[in-house]
DNA sequence: CTGTTAGCGCCTTCAA
DNA sequence: TTGAAGGCGCTAACAG
């Protein structure tokens, strides 16, 4: 019963266009693409019996078609270091909730990027490939000049061809140099252009230059890291510790970085004297976000000093995981040490002991990254936003215990 | 200075096309376009002039334009209920890794459905427009039989347009009935057609046939959920246990139900009396699958039955409030009450105490799920795989304290 | 192996 | 308010 193509009736799981849509109705293709897109008059009487066209066919907006021919799509992607980390989760649900909703709405993706540099490249290069309209980054990332350089090409590439840029929780980009073309370049011509034409009108004819010039508006929404850590810092030194265990993430990573300098901040405050800096670094361990990472990064903590009083872990999971690896060692928390974490999960509060920790506005973060992301959200000035972090003292951080022979 | 469309150059920000690629490489779009997708013989000379053009301009390929002419695209959607948990982290991350590899390896997208089935209706329309390959949903769904029907017909659309749809962690589909049209349908005509024909060959000529006739190859890959838990109950009753508190998923949730009839199972063949269900349905509450809820709904259970002496948690973050809960009220775990949970997360082991409870096997779901989506496994009989589950004893469970005047 | 030629399904000027 | 016509950028037959 298959009636052709422009029949009344559409049958079977074939595919029902625009225009099958406007036969069934009586219109025009046109009319029905004005309908589907509200942004054009419409009389009502054709605008109904037209939507009723398409409950009645089942017709559904073919996607690529609509970018091709609007050179625009709905797509949004965010990028995340870890899907399973809840860290992640809820900034990217965050923004899933700010841009899925609304006249505008995107269809907010969240891809797992596993934390590998590499594998951001991979899911940007998609994203453009989709002319995806925006995308978010979250998470620290890579110090590494290769990589770095490489993803900021990247991104201001994509931002020339009018894809939104929002870092989230990851320091400003370094400015864009564009004074070298890309490896393999010119390699057949031999020829050189490197010159640099018409800076100001912002357009050019020389050869590929993707910057888009005075800033691309790539923003950045980013969490005042070191003021936390120096602060959580302070907060056990106020308390009495001197042996600082920390646990920090991964080297060559931004969050690490500035989460050690204002542990270091805080440590050159309390002891002005000649060489500060030597004990934070005996006591520093490099740990990954999880559990494990807390646990044995905690044991290689006792080793190196086993008189520490307190245990500074890069996140709350690697927290809970340091307090393990403590009561495995006899001991108790925070009696004999104190322990704290960075993030406030929701089950940091819930935890034995409720963790010591600095709060990150994930869901702020998130709804604000969303909102720049679709412009709905004004840029701010400098095209970065810091979002403050607060110290949650509770129950894992203690005084040392008093100075005996343990 | 800007050249033309087709002059060697490709200036400024402007899109790069394949024809300019084309042009910069002196051959024609559609040698681009083999080289690019690899699929067809090209001399390796021309190949090699091609590639480094592309590199040259930047070219990035045209998603929405590839789709629309290949009518074929490299999306990939997942659907999730709560991103935040790891839970649905560890799934889609596998899906992700699964699927993101490989020569015909897609965007893996997840989306946020925050549980309600409306927002899976919304996102499966979202990604039904982008022409998604595959569409994974993951997680328990709704028994309402409004929004079940709804997002089965929708589900039995999508496929019939030839996305491959993979279910993962919920109960198969009801198998599609086409005896109605969907609402607001034939409301013009007045005519019903309500006949349901063929039944055994699934195939007849009514109207709006979207079903793809027999099974359209919606596939399932589930857990054994109600095994699970009926184990899980099993153990604790072997323990001795007898006053057993459940909570258990939202109400009208395939999980729940699953979970809950495990429950029963075990518990109605450990007493087979007149009237065994009346126990387990008074201390039964239903509590979300956060840490939260895990908290209330167990002092919830403690006051129907202070003397409980075991708590069943719907998940391991529930779990660990219901320890928190149980601590606060001064029953020590697992002396005085036992607590499990569900999924086996990786800070379950190192909770405190180290949680009994029901793994899922999160990670080969994921990628069964994914290769399954990608069809790069067969298809299993039936369309559907179910996982096992398995019961992983710890600390958290012991006998019950020897029944004296608690 | 490579070029030429049609569309893919929709949006968007233009003209009516 | 509506219709007609061209093109978005790419792929997939077909010739050569």
């Amino acid at each position: 019963m298959t009636t052709a193509r422009n029949g009344t009736r559409h049958t079977g799981p074939g595919p029902v266009r625009l225009a099958d849509v406007a036969t069934h109705a009586g219109v025009s293709p046109a009319t029905v693409s004005r309908v589907l897109n509200g942004n054009y008059p419409v009389a009502e009487t054709t605008r109904h019996r037209v939507l009723r066209s398409v409950q009645d066919l089942g017709y559904v907006t073919h996607g690529p078609a609509a970018a091709l021919a609007a050179s625009s799509s709905d797509l949004l992607g965010v990028l995340v270091n870890d899907i399973a980390d809840p860290f992640f989760g809820l900034l990217a649900g965050a923004v899933q909730q700010e841009t899925g909703t609304g006249p505008d709405r995107k269809l907010a993706v969240v891809c797992n990027t596993a934390g590998a540099p590499e594998r951001e490249l991979e899911y940007l290069t998609l994203l453009h490939r989709q002319r995806a309209t925006a995308v978010v980054l979250t998470g620290g990332t890579t110090e590494a000049d290769t990589l770095r350089t490489a993803l900021a090409t990247h991104l201001h590439r994509l931002a020339a061809t009018g894809t939104r840029i929002v870092q989230c929780g990851r320091p400003p980009l370094p400015p864009e140099h564009d004074d070298d073309d890309r490896p393999g370049n010119n390699a057949r011509t031999g020829t050189d252009h490197h010159h640099r034409s018409h800076p100001g009108t912002g357009h050019d004819g020389t050869s590929h230059d993707r910057t888009g010039h005075d800033g691309t508006g790539i923003l950045t929404v980013d969490f005042a890291h070191r003021n936390g850590a120096r602060r959580l810092t302070e907060h056990l030194t106020d308390l009495g510790h001197r042996r600082i265990g920390c646990l920090t993430g991964p080297p060559g990573r931004t969050t690490t970085t500035q989460r050690l300098a204002g542990h270091r901040d805080a440590l050159t405050a309390r002891h002005p004297g000649p060489d500060p800096a030597a004990d934070p670094g005996r006591l520093t361990v490099h740990a990954a976000y999880d559990r494990t990472s807390g646990y044995h990064g905690t044991l290689e903590l006792l080793r190196r000093d086993p008189h520490l009083t307190a245990v500074i872990a890069p996140n709350d999971t690697a927290a809970l995981g340091a307090c393990a690896a403590l009561r495995d060692q006899g001991l108790r928390i925070p009696h004999d040490v104190s322990v704290a974490g960075f993030d406030d999960l929701p089950c940091s509060a819930d935890a034995w002991p409720p963790l010591t920790t600095v709060r990150l506005p994930l869901t702020e973060a998130g709804t604000l990254a969303g909102r720049l992301a679709l412009g709905r959200s004004p840029t701010p000035p400098g095209a970065t936003v810091t979002l403050p972090t607060r110290l949650i003292v509770r129950a894992s951080t203690a005084p040392p215990p008093p100075a005996h022979d343990r």
